[in-house]
RNA sequence: GCCCCGGUAGCUCAGUCGGUAGAGCAAAGGACUGAAAAUCCUUGUGUCGGUGGUUCGAUUCCGCCCCGGGGCA
């Protein structure tokens, strides 16, 4: 019996790619009668089934899931849309008196929910301010770039690398449209202490070496399930390479495989190495989360993980 | 059996005209506030195949041995 006072708590499961989580978040969610909400920035697009392990439609009939194909592949999405439509799904299940549980391994969109963040207020996050910003890149180089940040945002000039021209980019962007710049609303955002949500968060933490094996097997079954075909789908229906949608890996890869690049046996290679070092830059981002209840899975096994989530 | 070419970082190889060595890839660590499965930063000690010899000093030169590849019989 779930209790009253449960519900009001948010329950996040997260972990690297192929740690198990969603099993556990259906677990404990058919236990408790809950539903889920996915935290994953692949698994909102439409189409891309195979290669982001998506929540069978079994298993979406059993437990309702949000937040799952809210996007077109050829669309781009945000963390902002993100936060907005959790904001929505969370909010209406417990309206229903149900228990939400959070699941997936998308960092940001967690940090996101959870803590009080400015985004960079108004600004935009593509668009005509991005494109002028794009072509001072293609003109005067990153270089250039990072001069003109260095004027309008210095603090954040100092945080960022020149090379790391995505954020450079971002923050120059915050700065025109907002009307303030990216360090002051950082500043402000560590000043607010006040939580969105009451929160268990849980991050799944298994040994490398097991992780690493799990994910190499799960590769070779996307394949062998048609993660070629998926892809050649979506190309057929628009998309191309430079998408948001089509830098997730496996679709990248197989993207090249499709183009003649790649052998077979080298694409999944390619996407087992990618993943493994995907995974690893989760856990890295994972250590960040200092209230995080990390569940040793390798050693204790899913099932007492699944225990002490409920 | 003889001849030739190799044996150097996890892998592919460079290099040291004798003063104990460095690239690419892999790997590891880190960052991350509206692209995040994205983007970016940092990190190279290894019996230089083994063993004897020459030398102040050998991974480098010489002898022998082991392992791989090729050739001749």
């Amino acid at each position: 019996m779930v209790q009253k006072k449960d519900i009001d708590t948010l329950c996040i499961i997260t972990g690297p790619t192929c740690s198990g989580k969603s099993y556990a978040a259906m677990a404990a969610a058919i236990k408790t009668g809950g539903e889920i909400v996915g935290c994953d920035s692949m698994q909102i697009y439409r189409g891309m089934d195979i290669g982001t392990a998506k929540p069978t439609l079994s298993d979406r009939a059993k437990v309702p899931h949000h937040m799952i194909d809210v996007c077109g592949p050829r669309e781009n999405f945000t963390v902002s849309l993100y936060r907005d439509g959790a904001d929505a799904a969370i909010k209406s299940i417990m309206e229903r008196g149900r228990k939400a549980y959070v699941t997936g391994g998308t960092g940001l969109y967690i940090r996101a929910l959870l803590y009080s963040q400015s985004l960079g207020g108004t600004g935009a996050a593509d668009g005509a301010v991005r494109d002028s910003f794009i072509k001072v890149l293609e003109t005067g180089g990153k270089e250039r770039l990072y001069a003109i940040l260095k004027e309008t945002d210095p603090e954040t000039a100092e945080a960022l690398h020149v090379n790391d021209v995505k954020r450079v980019i971002r923050a120059l962007e915050i700065a025109a449209v907002s009307g303030s710049t990216k360090s002051r609303l950082i500043k402000a955002d560590a000043e607010n202490t006040a939580k969105r949500y009451r929160y268990k968060l849980y991050v799944l933490n298994p040994d490398r070496a097991a992780l690493y094996k799990n994910i190499d097997r799960r590769v070779d079954e996307m394949i062998n399930a048609g993660l070629i075909e998926e892809t050649r789908s979506l190309l057929k229906n628009g998309c191309t390479a430079d998408m948001n949608s089509m830098k997730a890996i496996g679709y990248a890869e197989s993207i090249r495989h499709i183009a003649g690049e790649l052998t077979l046996d080298g694409t999944a290679a390619l996407i087992k190495k990618n993943t493994r070092n995907y995974a690893k830059r989760q856990m890295t981002f994972f250590r960040g989360f200092r209230d995080a209840i990390f569940l040793p899975v390798t050693e204790i096994g899913i099932e007492k993980c699944i225990q002490t989530i409920l």
